[in-house]
DNA sequence: GGCCCTAATGTAAACGGTTACACCGCGCTT
DNA sequence: AAGCGCGGTGTAACCGTTTACATTAGGGCC
C-alpha cells in the first residue's frame, strides 16, 4: 500500500507539500497541487488515518453509550447522532451499555485511552465516576438534575400536559407505569404528575403507580397489576414510555377493556410504531433527531475547544393527541 | 498525560520492557512485572491506543454497515456484533446508510484509510463496488446469490413455510407485501411464495403483489392498495417484514376488517415488537442475535487470519403462530 | 573452567503522517 | 539598488508505541 512518501517522490516534491496538498490546499501553489493530485490518482492513493490521529493525538470519534439500542427511540437519536458527527469529520463508536456499570466503564476507557474523544450518554445516569470530570462527556436525554452540557425536554412540564389532558377529559383515578424508581426520568415525570393532580386538587395515592423498566414486558405486567384491583380500578394510564404503553395495550386487550372506551393509555417519546398501535396512540413527541444533532454539536464544540457557553439546550416538545386517550367511562 | 517512558522511568526499565508487561507479560520476570505495574498505578498511565494501532497497522475497529438502524431487527443484530466484538477486543464504528450510495462510499472509505479492519454489511446489496474485493466484509442478513462470506436464514423455505400455513388455513387468495422489487430479500422470499403456491396447484397473479420499501408507512400503503379491490380481495396478506405487517394491520383496521376473522396477516423478523401487536403477528422469527454474532466471528477471524472455510453460515429460523392469522373466511 | 543455551532486558529503528522552522526567489517599497 | 515581506517549498523532528536485534547474566553440562 502506497504511502505519502511514493506519492511525493512520483510528483517530485517533498512529502510536506503533499501532506498540505491534503490537509490545507489553499497554501500549495496550483500547479503543484495538479501534480500531487495525479500522483494520488496514479498509485490510489489514501492517507493512512490511522497515522494522521496519531499525530494529532486526536480520534475524530466519539462514543455513544445507549442503555438499549433496540429501543427504537434511541436509535432515533443516535442515527442523528451519527449523521451530525459524519458531517463533521467525526465516527462515532456504539456502546450498548444495557444499563451494566462494568460495561458503562469500558465504554469510558475508550476514551481514556484516546480511541475517542468524546462521550454522548443517553441515558440521565447522574452518578458521576470517579475520573469522569477528565472525560468530555454530553448527556443527550437529560432531566432536570442531569449536569452542566446536555440537551432535553422538560420531562416534568411534558408529563404534566399529559395528566392535564386526562384530567380534562374527566379521568380521576389515573394509574402510572413508570420506570425504575430510581431513574431520573421516571422522577421528572412522576413529578409533572404530581403537580397536575395537585393543580387539579387531587391527591396522590402511591398505590397508583406501577414501576417498570421502560421494556414492553414490564409495560404488559405493571397494567396487569393496576388493572387487577376490583374496587377504584384506574381509568387511564400515564405510561412513562411508548414500550411500556403497548404492552398496558397489551394487558388492556388480554383482560377485554375497550380503549379509549373503558381506558384511555398514555405514552411517552413517539417512537414510530406509536401511531400504528391499535388504537394509536396519544404521546409526548420528543424531537428525538433534533436533540441528537444537538448533542451531537454540543460535543463536538467542546472537542474542538469551540465551547458555547449555551451548555444546556432544552428542545421543545410536542403533545400528540391520537386515538388511545378518550372521555372517561361513565 | 503519561507515557511509556514516564513509566519507565519511575520503574527503572526500559520502555521496551513496559511494552512486554503490558502486551506479553509473561515474557517479563516477576519482579519486574511488580515493578511496572507499581509504575503504571502510582502514575494512572494508560497506554495510548492511537500509537498502539497506528504501530501495529490495525484499527481493532470493524464498521457496520446498516440500511435504517431505527428498525427494531437491525438494531438487535448490531446489538450482538457489538456485544461480540468488544469481547473480541475490537470496536464498532456505525455506519447507517440510510439506503444511500454515497453514504455506503464513505463508510467504505474508513477501511480503505485504515480506520476501520473490515466490514458487516446488513444488507444483501449483491451490487459490488469496483474496489469492494480489497475490503473484508462481511454479509449479516445474506441472501441466495449474496456473495462468499455470509450468515443467513433459508428466505425462500421460510416464505414457502408462511405460505403453506396460509394454503393450510384455507386462504386461496394471498396478497403479497414485498419489499423494494429489486432487493434480494424481497426476490428471495417472493420465490418461496411462488413455491408454495405452485406446490398447491395455485397460479401466481402478478397483481398481488403490492410493492413497499419495508417501513410501515409503505405497508400501509400497500395493504390499502390491495384491500381496496372489490372483487375477488384477498384474504390474507404475507408481508414480507414485520414493520410493513405492522402497517397493513392498521390499514385493516381503518379498513374495519376484522383480523384474524376477515383477513390473516404474517410478518417476517419477528422484532420485539410482534407479540405486542392486536392481534399478535404470526411471523418467522430470524435469529437475530445468533446473526449477529456469527458475522462477528466471520469477520473477525478472516481480520486475524484465522479465515474459517466455513464461509456460510446459514441458521435456523422459527416460524411463530401467533394471533393475526386464522381460517380463511367462509 | 569454558561453552552453550536461555531467559530477561535494553537499544534503537521503524510506523506514516504533520508541522515548526529554514530557506529561496520574486515583486514591491522606499 | 537594497531591503522587506510573503508565498511556496523542503528538511527534519516529532508523536507513543512495538519489536527485531543486541546484550547480558546465569545455569547446566562436559
Amino acid at each position: 500500500m502506497s504511502n505519502i512518501r511514493e506519492v511525493a517522490r512520483l510528483a517530485g516534491v517533498s512529502v510536506a507539500t503533499v501532506s498540505r496538498a491534503l490537509s490545507h490546499p489553499e497554501k500549495v501553489a496550483p500547479a503543484t497541487l495538479e501534480k500531487v493530485q495525479a500522483a494520488i490518482a496514479e498509485l490510489d492513493y489514501r492517507p493512512n488515518m490511522l497515522a494522521r490521529n496519531f499525530r494529532q493525538a486526536r480520534a475524530f470519534a466519539i462514543v455513544v453509550l445507549v442503555p438499549d439500542l433496540s429501543n427504537s427511540f434511541f436509535a432515533t437519536v443516535i442515527r442523528a447522532i451519527e449523521d451530525r458527527a459524519q458531517q463533521r469529520g467525526y465516527v462515532v463508536l456504539l456502546g450498548d451499555t444495557r444499563d451494566s456499570r462494568v460495561r458503562e466503564r469500558s465504554c469510558l476507557r475508550l476514551v481514556e485511552t484516546r480511541l475517542a474523544d468524546g462521550v454522548i450518554q443517553l441515558s440521565p445516569h447522574a452518578t458521576a465516576h470517579p475520573d469522569r470530570d477528565e472525560i468530555l462527556c454530553v448527556y443527550a436525554c437529560g432531566c432536570e438534575n442531569t449536569p452542566a452540557p446536555s440537551v432535553r425536554i422538560d420531562n416534568v412540564r411534558a408529563a404534566r400536559t399529559v395528566v392535564e389532558h386526562l384530567l380534562a377529559l374527566g379521568h380521576r383515578r389515573i394509574g402510572v407505569i413508570s420506570g425504575l424508581r430510581d431513574n431520573p426520568h421516571s422522577r421528572d415525570r412522576l413529578k409533572g404528575y404530581k403537580q397536575a393532580l395537585r393543580a387539579a386538587g387531587l391527591a396522590f395515592e402511591p398505590s397508583w403507580v406501577a414501576e417498570g423498566d421502560f421494556t414492553l414486558a414490564s409495560g404488559l405486567e405493571a397494567a396487569r397489576r393496576l388493572l387487577a384491583r376490583r374496587e377504584a380500578r384506574p381509568t387511564a394510564l400515564f405510561c412513562m414510555n411508548d414500550e411500556m404503553a403497548i404492552g398496558a395495550l397489551r394487558a388492556a386487550k388480554t383482560l377485554g377493556l375497550e380503549v379509549p372506551k373503558q381506558l384511555s393509555v398514555t405514552g411517552f417519546d413517539d417512537i414510530r410504531y406509536a401511531p400504528y398501535t391499535d388504537p394509536p396512540l396519544t404521546t409526548v413527541a420528543q424531537p428525538a433527531e433534533a436533540m441528537g444533532r444537538a448533542a451531537a454539536d454540543l460535543l463536538l464544540d467542546r472537542i474542538e475547544q469551540r465551547a458555547g457557553d449555551n451548555e444546556l439546550v432544552v428542545l421543545p416538545f410536542e403533545f400528540i393527541v391520537r386515538g388511545s386517550t378518550g372521555p372517561a367511562p361513565g
